[in-house]
DNA sequence: TACCGG
DNA sequence: GCCGGT
């Protein structure tokens, strides 16, 4: 492995283990097993450091999301794993991480924020307009403005008002909330269709 | 590895 | 005093 691939890789892991602003560069360089010289040759500084291993933490998300349009007739499955990921996604990192970034790394949180919403949203309109043509969801229904409130309502797990002082356990709140936005764009056949299989895809 | 400066 | 950066 290229080590700047090797130093995404354990900077990804530490980062989110431990957070971001308390594994130095110098531990990082120990961890990887390789100097501080090394990291500063393929990364400019920090800043630029934590932009890359968020980068890379999205593309992966990317490249699964793409994955999960494959399918023709699979339009209440891809909501679902959709959120699926997000919760794992979600549980896999330190909280405090997502503050830090917030807080310290606002050019790495840039990047998240145009991922919501230059992909999540795009893929969900996409999702939508498809479940529509297949008479799953209500023709009625304006899939630009459900995607943007479905995207909030995901990300909602990402904003640390909701998180620093559960009211709800995270992952019952989200289920709750993707049950309810799925049956409030349902047609009757969507509907049915998602009961008969929910039990294999959830 | 040692060092400077924030 | 710690840590990013040289």
């Amino acid at each position: 492995m290229e080590t700047r691939e090797k130093i995404l890789e354990v900077a990804k892991d530490q980062f989110s283990r431990f957070g971001v602003r308390s594994v130095t560069m110098e531990e990082l360089a120990r961890a990887v097993g390789i100097s501080k010289k090394t990291i500063y040759q393929e990364f400019e500084d920090k800043k630029d450091l934590v932009k890359e291993v968020f980068s890379k933490i999205l593309d992966e998300d990317r490249q699964k999301m793409v994955a999960l349009l494959e399918g023709e007739d699979m339009v209440i499955e891809h909501l679902v794993k959709m959120s699926q990921m997000m919760r794992e996604r979600l549980s896999s990192i330190n909280p405090m991480v997502i503050v830090e970034v917030q807080k310290y790394f606002p050019e790495a949180w840039r990047i998240f924020e145009e991922f919501k919403t230059n992909f999540i949203q795009e893929d969900l309109i996409r999702v939508l307009d498809r479940g529509k043509e297949l008479g799953y969801f209500r023709s009625e229904i304006d899939s630009r403005i459900m995607a943007k409130v479905r995207v909030n309502q995901i990300t909602s797990m990402f904003d640390p008002s909701n998180f620093i002082n559960p009211e709800f356990n995270f992952v019952e709140e989200q289920m709750v909330l993707m049950d309810h936005f799925l049956h409030g764009i349902f047609t009757e056949k969507g509907r049915e269709s998602f009961n008969s299989k929910k039990a294999s895809i959830i």
